[in-house]
RNA sequence: GCGGCUGUAGCUCAGUUGGAUAGAGUGUUUGGCUACGAACCAAAAGGUCGGGGGUUCGAAUCCCUUCAGCCGUACCA
């Protein structure tokens, strides 16, 4: 659908230039005036439906008063074969325009609710949740699953070509940790739990208890007499051969399907975090201390920091370290990791942009990754962008529960998926902007009923959708758009509902260029809402032809966005209820 | 110290480029189905937009300052 919001705002912009030119040339206002006017949409709906400040920006240039020029403007105005079927003037000097039928059988007519090409086909990739394949995910991953899937979709909507991706972390310290806690378990089965001690930084989840009783079943004691270090990495191999395809379905009980599961250890493996290591030392941003690599994270800040505009005092106040790429020991760090695994997407598979979407507890890094890309010439400041999620709260009888890994207490996605709909899950974790803390109510998620907003959203599809069957038993179906006068509409609730209608291709481009999807959540229920009032205020079926008609294109236009809406969301747009 | 996020109605939160009387849900109070779905709608009540300065025709929004809460500041990932 084409954007009849700015279609509209745009004709606002031309209109009053026309009429101030054509004012000035009569010689009524000064000339060549610049006029830096706004063109907004008034909360109240008695202002009109579009509202320009053209005579209050442009006093002071013509040196007349601001109601003085609107009048001037006014009277210079041609709507004629416009949008607008008038123009007022009001308050301290505002001009107010009013829709008429053209703008609205055009927004009925245009039938393609929702496909923007503001994205321009960028290529995009969002990477997600990305939890540690270490034991089951929690609810902050539930959180980001969310955010990160319909944010992907609301992108493709606005245009770009986006990609899903999961970042395996299957290399490093957390999988060691992993690997010595199972065999912990595995060696306490056979020689008993007060014979073999569990390590403080374990992971001490019942998950893992029962990866080691698998591998106790299928090879009773035998890996016991292994050398030590193949035992950890057989421990390792089966625990992440359980636990990679166990994510993947939660994951895909949840609605989300990825068009990649990317491996850490590949980038390892086959050298590639290496060699860029070696890229960065070669450009000459590295150097060698206490036998570790590392990387000159301080200078290559302060030269981002100092493009983005800050001073050399602001710069030199900031406390910056620099990293460690290469420990003594010889391995890499996660960060040199991750270096290489952002100029893969940048570099080797060719991304415009990439988004990512991390827990808050992680923002100190996101400055020193795109410096880091900075310093490969990638331009990681603009083309890395991170959406900083703040953690969820988990509350139960209005207070919080503490989660914690370490301690194994924590609500697994699974477990709450028994307890909630998809449906309800897939809302609530976005119904908040990521910068915002979400308070999780158990108590409030476990009911199914309509304390969640969703159920007010499909059940107003529903409704339309049973409105539009029982009209079909009786012959009347839903006209084609060139037979509906959108004219015979004229109450405050049909024109709240149309102009609501056109709001949706701009709340996705928002949504979009904001990387904030829970828009998407606020203007379902927000239309929701002004259908459930029209439909209380207006009837359908016994209304002559062709108000019963424009009704009837109405309500099927407003399935059509709910459907749609929903469906980025991953939310089923149920038919009964 | 330094840095990030947050502070708006009893509670949970919206608030596009600065705009007109700061909104919604929930809760409280009161109404509306012999009607196309009442999982709905309507009305009332509820505010020092954390505090203080500044910029201007005009500030919840921009700038400065200050207070409070959460988080981060690893040769962990």
């Amino acid at each position: 659908m084409s954007n009849k919001i700015q279609q509209a705002r745009e004709q606002v912009a031309q209109l009053t230039q026309q009429a101030y030119e054509r004012a000035a040339q009569a010689g009524l206002l000064p000339a060549d005036a610049q006029v830096n006017a706004t063109i907004e949409i008034p909360k109240d709906a008695s202002h009109g439906d579009y509202a320009s400040s053209f005579a209050m920006a442009g006093a002071k240039a013509m040196k007349m008063a601001p109601r003085a020029i609107a009048q001037i403007i006014v009277d210079n105005l041609q709507l004629e074969g416009s949008y607008f079927q008038k123009a007022e003037i009001a308050g301290p000097g505002f001009l107010n325009f009013t829709l008429g039928a053209k703008w609205y059988g055009e927004l009925l007519a245009d039938a393609d609710y929702g496909s923007n090409t503001e994205g321009n086909g960028e290529k995009v990739m969002v990477e997600f949740v990305s939890a540690n394949p270490t034991g089951p995910m929690h609810m902050g991953n539930a959180r980001g699953g969310v955010l990160g899937d319909t944010l992907a979709n609301v992108l493709k909507r606005d245009g770009c070509s986006a990609w899903k991706e999961f970042y395996v972390n299957d290399a490093g310290n957390q999988i060691n940790k992993f690997a010595v806690s199972i065999n912990a378990r595995y060696m306490q089965l056979i020689l008993g739990e007060e014979n073999f001690p569990f390590p403080e930084e374990g992971y001490h989840g019942d998950d893992i208890r029962q990866l080691a009783q698998d591998i106790y079943d299928r090879h009773g004691d035998s890996w016991k007499e292994l050398p030590d270090q193949e035992r950890l990495d057989r421990m390792a191999k089966y625990g992440l051969s359980v636990n990679i395809p166990r994510m993947e379905a939660d994951l895909k009980r949840y609605g989300i399907v990825y068009d990649q599961w990317f491996f850490e250890s590949e980038l390892h493996n086959s050298g590639y975090v290496a060699q860029t290591v070696e890229l960065l030392t070669q450009k000459g941003w590295t150097y060698e201390k206490d036998g570790a690599l590392w990387l000159n994270t301080t200078q290559l800040l302060k030269k981002k920091f100092m493009a983005e505009g800050k001073t050399q005092e602001q710069v030199d106040k900031l406390d910056l370290k620099d990293d460690v790429l290469r420990r003594a020991n010889g391995f890499y760090t996660y960060f040199a990791a991750d270096i290489a695994y952002h100029r893969n997407k940048l570099e080797v598979r060719g991304f415009d942009k990439v988004i990512n979407i991390w827990g808050a507890d992680h923002h100190g890094h996101v400055a020193r990754l795109q410096a880091a890309l900075d310093g490969l010439g990638l331009d990681g400041s603009h083309r890395l962008v991170v959406v900083l999620m703040q953690l969820v709260n988990l509350m139960q009888d209005g207070k919080p529960v503490r989660m914690s890994k370490r301690s194994g207490k924590t609500i697994a996605l699974h477990d709450l998926l028994d307890e909630i709909s998809v449906d309800a899950a897939r809302y609530f974790f976005n119904s908040r902007a990521a910068t915002t803390p979400l308070d999780f109510d158990l108590d409030l998620a476990v009911r199914q009923d309509g304390e969640n907003p969703v159920y007010y959203v499909q059940y107003a599809h529903a409704r339309i959708c049973s409105l539009l069957a029982r009209l079909a038993e009786e012959g009347a179906v839903v006209p084609a758009a060139e037979t509906v006068d959108a004219g015979v509409m004229t109450t405050p609730e049909e024109l709240a509902l149309m102009k609501a209608l056109a709001q949706y291709p701009q709340e996705i481009h928002l949504a979009a260029r904001d990387y904030d999807p829970s828009r998407i959540n606020r203007y379902l229920v927000s239309l929701a809402g002004d259908f459930h009032r029209f439909y209380n205020a207006c009837r359908i079926k016994g209304e002559e032809p062709a108000v019963l008609g424009a009704r009837l294109k109405l309500a099927d236009s407003v399935r059509q966005v709910l459907a749609n809406g929903l469906n980025l969301l991953g939310v089923s747009a149920p038919e009964k209820m």
